[in-house]
DNA sequence: GTGAAAGCGCTAACAG
DNA sequence: CTGTTAGCGCTTTCAC
């Protein structure tokens, strides 16, 4: 484990002079430059980041705050923000909430402790006290999906992408809708559900079409859960069925779809079914779904950190990304 | 952002007598050790990690190594490894080499920054020259997962858990049995698939059956690909199919069955599908499969690697894990 | 019990 | 172009 000083007593020179040639600072003659890298390579040398970050006050790190390491969302978009920020040299510090469980009342604590530059919030709520301790951080910050007060958000707008889900079963021409939705069952981000279901909502009455609440169940926002919700609605409404389900995240489609087959009914035939997100076992089920790009939303969160950084003058500014509608077999017009 | 110079002015104090009192250190009186934690307190005082790793070598975090974070097992070892460390106030650094992608060169300069006091590797595979490198590391390392050379390894035995799998088929009196399995699509860990299919390959033997070469298949360790592959096969062998499928993971096993199911055929009826991990959604598929427990893998994993920045003479140690098999209504006997 | 001083490995003025 | 001198914020002998 060599250091700087060790090399330069080796070449008799002074540490500054090492220090400035092994970052390309200028200043260093090209012959010297030449001979420090050489002998850096030779011992291996590997500057301390942690020496490097007291002195700059930069750490060359960022932390993650997810809630979950478990669901989808959250672990392509950590892949995004950790792809961006590899390539500029920065390190990811995960601070995992575990479905805010009791190691929420520490998480201000590691956020402060110096250790990261940057935070990227992904989905994640806070209560009052919380949000006062992230207003003595000082450090660049920004939300990734579900909407958090008072930062910078970058994600897709939940209430439009839930409208045009909605919108695509009644230009189908269905008129009996059901809605697998609910809050999500770990206690995650609550706004997105919410949202969720606001678009659906006001789609349905812009479209005059009766909102049935004996169709609505709580799919929790996971396939389990969602499946045993479907089974039982189709178990309690009998024939009284709707013919096309909304389902506010894929994971819940997919259970839909399997509740359905396992109730010996057919999908799209005599229920179509629609998710949100976009996850990659849609496709395989055949799942019409509004697709967005969760890795794309991190790294363009990691960006926007990496930018302010930069720049201290750069305030950070959220942004509604896109999404798209996917029409596969899962959705039909209503059987007559 | 106080620093415990700061504080120590305040009261009039050094330096080191703070630092002390706010460790719990012995040497300081009981009223000088409220006073300085009330100060503190009140100026809401965190100290710098890097600092003080600066001077004591140690950072209070760990490098956790995975190929990427879009697996069920990877997430969820890491989630469990982030569980143990956060109970020990230590953070987690991830590095995520991205299905090995072109991050993966500058992966051991990374990991050389002395941000990290030890290495938790998820079944990753290395060339002879990352292993020097990790040689020169000098930290607690450990794998998780599929085996890694060279390095203490904590997991289910993979051999044992395939042939376990194909055994509960042969005892349903099934003997024309196929193979979803293959390398990983992504090139990610190779032992896990080669092993498990050495576990498929000796219960067979063991039991006299036939292996059919033309009902083995690719599936890639992924859902999608292993539900093109299952259905490939189908449209090939015509009625001269398996009544049971062996998959080597819970993934390709789901893709198995919305195959089957796409192909007119039901699961067991017709065919018979066994996979091994324990995915989330395995259950709501009705799969039989041998479980593990990814998430207490990890813990375990973080809990040897804090051991051993302990007691730095104790030498890690590598723990075959159990596994369990779970019958459900994926598996049945043939049809006669 | 408490303080002074040195040092962890590096960067950043400021001289020369 | 290169070296000197201070720190960054904390821990850790070693005195008092």
């Amino acid at each position: 484990m060599s250091t700087l000083a060790q090399i330069a007593r080796d070449l008799g020179l002074s540490k500054s002079t090492v220090s400035r040639a092994l970052r390309g600072k200028p200043g260093v003659s090209e012959a010297t430059v030449q001979t420090i890298r050489e002998a850096a390579e030779r011992v291996g040398y590997i500057p301390s980041v942690t020496a490097a970050g007291l002195s700059t006050g930069r750490n060359e790190a960022i932390g993650v705050l997810v809630p979950s390491t478990n669901r989808w969302f959250y672990t392509t978009a950590l892949s995004g923000v950790d792809r961006a920020l590899a390539a500029s040299g920065y390190d990811v510090v995960l601070f995992d909430l575990h479905y805010a469980s009791g190691s929420r009342r520490m998480f201000h604590k590691k956020l402060l402790r110096r250790r990261v530059d940057g935070l990227i919030v992904l989905s994640t709520e806070f209560d009052e006290i919380e949000y006062a301790q992230f207003a003595t951080v000082g450090m660049p910050l920004i939300a990734v999906g579900g909407t958090v007060r008072r930062m910078p958000r970058i994600g897709i707008d939940d209430v439009e992408v839930a409208r045009i889900a909605t919108r695509h079963l009644l230009e189908l021409g269905h008129t009996r809708i059901g809605l697998v939705g609910g809050l999500d069952a770990d206690g995650l981000n609550q706004v997105v559900p919410i949202k969720r279901t606001d678009g659906w909502t006001l789609e349905l009455r812009g479209a005059g079409v009766c909102i049935r609440e004996d169709w609505m169940v709580e799919g929790g926002f996971r396939l389990p859960i969602a499946k045993q919700a479907v089974a039982e609605l189709l178990d309690r409404v009998g024939e009284d069925r709707p013919t096309a389900l909304l389902c506010l995240s894929d994971e819940m489609a997919m259970g839909a779809i399997l509740a359905i087959r396992d109730a010996g009914l057919r999908v799209p035939d005599d229920i179509s079914v629609i998710g949100i997100d976009g996850h990659p076992f849609a496709e395989a089920f055949g799942l019409t779904t509004c697709v967005q790009d969760a890795e794309a939303q991190g790294s363009l969160a990691a960006q926007t950190v990496l930018a302010q950084l930069q720049d201290t003058t750069h305030r950070a500014v959220g942004r509604i990304t896109p999404f798209e509608l996917t029409v596969r077999s899962s959705t039909s017009a209503p059987a007559v």
